[in-house]
DNA sequence: GCCGTTTTCGGCCCGACTGTTTTCAGTCG
């Protein structure tokens, strides 16, 4: 089972047992425990089978309670005490206290006086007007919890990385008009360069916040607002994203960028370190009983507690605390050392642009090299290249390298992998071509070892560079395909396989949790648009952010790498 | 339920906004 189904599994008892109206903090403890099996570099499974109960328990966050559960699931298959909770609800339950504005009180009130378990009940209880009747119901609060149902209807779940970042730019671009707004910074998952985000969170240094409100309630994109206050308010913008602003004065920039960052257990995590020294840490800054003691910046704040700046894409409690105390934080990849990229497509296929418009466009963002890696003949929907193609592209490739200065280009190909694991390109072209990128672009649905088994297999083919998106997955569209990629990663080091993290915002994999897990197991990466179009390649940033938040380094992405020596590379076991 | 360089018991982050209140509970981040 992979870590993250257990993580739903606490998830899950944690929203149960707050319906029950559990101890708060054993709730917490479920949902900390939750978010730390979600976000962990090695496979649960793994842990337990080569430490048992008490390698579980070395896990920050999981006790003995915890510990036993996870042992039961991968023994029995089941967790008795989760089965006995979700029992107690009826089927779905949960649903409803997802609901924006409808928490897990009210949930249970509803529960009780109509038996209402879903949200299709509830609006219709709403619409009714039977809700007033309840104590501390009036007609606000109704509305506001037809609202959260209608939202929950229309949001197709979190937002793109690319189409989050364009509408935060929009605000702050807004925004950074106004005189009163002396500082902005956008924060929340989005500054964490998570690949979904859930809503925009932008910060505000401002003396005027009601000036900067104002504004901001008043938006084009605002389709209505959910909350406006002195320092804070929320609203719903036309795509039906949410935005939450906050405005503090100069000297809480630090406390406050860092606080509206997060992650929430990030800053759970600096502001116990406080209560340690006797501070208390809040967004307005770091104070020494009513004493502000610093906040202005959040280098100011770490150093504060002695630790190393945490940059925002290892804030997920992935042991960058201990890290940050030892001051062995790594030195995270950038975007401009991204020295090219190696993986796009063409008119040969399926892109918009010809060879020599991707190359001149690649040049512009100051790139030493690509390869032009089109599809081969199985990806059929793409007008992939049969073998005879494929030379004639190899061709074309080199004719257009000779004719464009400035930028070198290697003729590459993204060669199927078929369903019995052969690439779908004999070997005796696979050795012209100066780089091999295979991937897996049919039958999705295969059972998860006969998946597992196929890419393998690919691997081990000693002309296969990169392993290219290695999940397959769309995000909102497709769920990732059924594969074992603790064994991938183990093959893909075995046979000097370098593996993709693809920079697309839909795609962005390999995830975060497994490129840390790839560079502990010393595994390079290469980090690549897979563009159809000149202005794809624009999209590397995401693919770095990724690669930032699974704390690799330069060193780590091959396409950070002067050519001469990525062909040496790649070349090694030829 | 987790955790411990003051603790194996007694703590557990901190604050904003709304609605229905008349001092606060619920929800959210």
């Amino acid at each position: 089972m992979e870590n993250n189904e257990f993580a739903k599994i606490f998830w899950d008892i944690a929203d149960f047992l707050e319906l029950k109206q559990d101890n708060i903090f054993k709730i917490r403890a479920y949902r900390k425990a939750a978010q730390v099996l979600g976000s962990l570099d090695q496979d649960l499974e793994d842990i337990y089978r080569s430490g048992g109960i008490k390698g579980l328990e070395e896990i920050p966050g999981i006790g003995q309670h915890i510990a036993e559960k996870i042992e039961e699931q991968i023994k029995t298959g089941h967790v008795s005490a989760y089965q006995k909770l979700a029992k107690e609800f009826p089927k779905g339950f949960l649903e409803i206290i997802n609901i924006p504005g409808l928490g897990p009180k009210t949930a249970l009130l509803l529960h009780k006086k109509f038996k209402a378990d879903t949200p299709a009940k509830i609006e219709k209880l709403a619409k009714s007007g039977q809700l007033e009747k309840l104590p501390g119901m009036g007609a606000k609060k109704i509305a506001n919890i037809l609202r959260g149902i209608n939202l929950k209807k229309a949001s197709h779940g979190r937002f793109l990385l690319d189409d989050a970042t364009a509408h935060a730019e929009l605000i702050v671009d807004e925004l950074k008009t106004l005189p009163a707004v002396k500082r902005i910074l956008p924060c929340g998952s989005l500054r964490r360069g998570q690949e979904t985000i859930g809503d925009i969170d932008i910060l505000v240094i401002s003396n005027d916040p009601g000036k900067v409100m104002n504004k901001f309630a008043t938006l084009p994109a605002v389709q209505n607002i959910l909350a406006k206050g002195e320092t804070k308010s929320s609203v719903i913008l036309r795509n039906g994203m949410q935005a939450d602003l906050r405005v503090v004065p100069e000297r809480s920039f630090g406390t406050a960028a860092h606080y509206f960052t997060g992650s929430k257990q990030h800053n759970i995590t600096i502001r116990q370190l406080a209560q340690k020294k006797g501070w208390k840490v809040s967004e307005y800054g770091i104070f020494k009983g009513n004493k502000y003691i610093g906040g202005k910046s959040e280098e100011e704040v770490f150093a504060k507690f002695g630790l190393q700046y945490i940059p925002p894409e290892l804030r997920e409690m992935r042991g960058e605390f201990e890290a940050a105390a030892k001051h062995e934080l790594p030195v995270l990849v950038e975007l401009s050392d991204i020295k090219g990229d190696l993986h796009m497509h063409t008119t040969a296929t399926d892109g918009h642009n010809t060879i020599e418009e991707m190359a001149l466009a690649a040049k512009k963002l100051g790139y030493e090299y690509i390869a032009i890696t089109d599809h081969t003949i199985s990806t059929r929907v793409a007008g992939g290249l049969n073998a005879k193609e494929t030379l004639d592209n190899i061709n074309k490739i080199k004719a257009a390298a000779k004719k464009i200065a400035g930028i070198k280009l290697l003729a590459g190909a993204e060669v199927d992998i078929l369903p019995d694991g052969q690439l779908d390109l004999p070997d005796e072209i696979l050795k012209l071509l100066d780089i091999v990128l295979v991937a897996v672009h049919s039958n999705f649905k295969m059972p998860r070892d006969k998946m597992t088994a196929r890419v393998i297999k690919a691997l081990s083919n000693k002309y296969a560079c990169i392993l290219t998106h290695p999940t397959g997955r769309l995000i909102n569209e497709r769920e990732p395909y059924a594969i074992d990629l603790e064994a991938i990663l183990q093959a893909a080091k075995e046979n000097n396989i370098i593996i993709e993290i693809n920079a697309h915002p839909k795609r962005l994999d390999l995830t975060d949790v497994y490129c840390l897990r790839a560079k502990k197991l010393g595994i390079k990466l290469a980090i690549n648009t897979d563009a159809h179009s000149v202005d794809q390649l624009g999209l590397m940033k995401y693919g770095v952010l990724t690669a930032r938040r699974g704390w690799l380094e330069k060193k780590d992405v091959v396409n950070t790498l002067p050519l001469d020596k990525l062909l040496k590379l790649l070349y090694a076991k030829r």
